[in-house]
DNA sequence: GGGGAATTTACATTCCATTGACAATAAGAG
DNA sequence: CTCTTATTGTCAATGGAATGTAAATTCCCC
């Protein structure tokens, strides 16, 4: 679940970010000014940061930059007063990404830290194509060739391979599998993992009786080679 | 030839731009208000618009409004008395790309109207035409035809379509289709993606139930090849 | 308010993740 | 080495989720 931390003066307009965010299954921290903002961020890095820019004690944009030192890459969408160009440019130039004005639809505000959490979650992308023994994964176009022919994944496989990739040589345990590449929020059996071990060989070893490439590490869980 | 279009209501200054910038090497296309430029911006799609706010009929940001649904990479470059401060900002918001006040020397323009063709040319161009495998798409003019006869696609089709093909062979999700073609103001279901994308096979594929060109990527979204 | 487009809704259909049973294999103890 | 037990391999069945599809509804532009 991704964390949301709202900056807002004002209790009323905290109270709508939290309640409607909540609503759509971000978990929300809140303050209510720079200095309580700037404790809790280092305490629950947060995903995502909106904040507003007239506040009292430590305003908006000191916060920013303070912020800025420790958390280069987290996304801060600014929410300023209509007409305060002035205070939007400068939000850009200490590293806001993005800014709503008030009033805003909280749609339209939401619909931003979607599209933001979005454009950061794909920032550390993967390599965009890998390469091992005949076998080439292209991850942005979700296609895996084995020799000249395609191999069909399922969405499930292809993100389990993806995790191989992005960790070869690893010795990764079912457990840990589950939670990187499934998630917190579901919990199936580590025998599922099993399954698309057994489907990934199927599809991509040569001998998927003896793999070469998808190794299992008795007691711990699987390595990838290749 | 890049093709500006040219929306003003005084005939004076229109034959002034119209004069000047022929001359630079434009393709110029005039409007005398905003129905006009609509219906001729639906029909050639310009690489720029130079946009008079103060007209009669549709004023020019019922226009920019309106012209922002079909077109949104487009610069537009907004002519404005001095001091309509007002108008000045909510053309920003609009889409607005920049802005030049009455009076205007034509130098200062023509170099604004350089900047933004240069600052887009530096984009990812889309690519006038694309054909593949019979079927023909022309961008400018918004025309997609199949063998011999012409397929009439609904705005939003076309939009998709012309996504899809910016972004062949790519899976893309519902979401990143939602974000990327309708924006950030509106807020359909991701099963809207799903009828349109129903739509194209229907007018577009030989065997709309069994599609060659437009791919489902189970748990992920949607690819286009062709 | 009429007509076309966009969107939603409802239902049918397909797909595939998950699981449980059983077989095969590895590890460890004696 | 043999037995025992834990771990992994394998596969088929199923239930739920994702998608296909058309019809209903809403939204907009004349």
């Amino acid at each position: 679940m991704e964390r949301v931390l709202v900056v807002e003066d004002e209790a009323k307009i905290r109270g709508l970010l939290e309640d409607y965010l909540t609503l759509q299954d971000y978990r929300v921290i809140t303050a209510s000014d720079g200095k309580e903002a700037l404790e809790l961020s280092s305490q629950v890095s947060p995903d995502l940061v909106i904040l507003d820019l007239m506040m009292p004690r430590m305003d908006g944009l000191t916060f920013l930059e303070k912020f800025r030192k420790d958390h280069r890459t987290i996304p801060v969408l600014i929410l300023t007063a209509k007409g305060e160009e002035v205070d939007k440019l400068q939000g850009f130039d200490l590293g806001a990404d993005d800014y709503v004005t008030k009033p805003f639809s909280i749609k339209v505000l939401h619909a931003r830290v979607r599209a933001l959490l979005r454009r950061t979650k794909r920032a550390p992308l993967e390599p965009g194509q890998y390469e091992f023994d005949g076998v080439s994964v292209d991850f942005s176009k979700r296609i895996v060739t084995k020799g000249k022919k395609e191999v069909r994944l399922s969405a499930m496989e292809f993100n389990v391979l993806r995790y191989f990739v992005l960790h070869r040589e690893e010795a990764i345990s079912r457990d840990r599998l589950l939670d990187e590449v499934w998630g917190y929020e579901s919990f199936p059996t580590t025998r599922t993992v099993d399954t698309h071990v057994l489907n990934l060989r199927k599809k991509i070893e040569d001998n998927p009786n003896s793999p070469r490439f998808f190794i299992t590490v008795h007691g711990v869980g699987y390595k990838f080679v290749g």
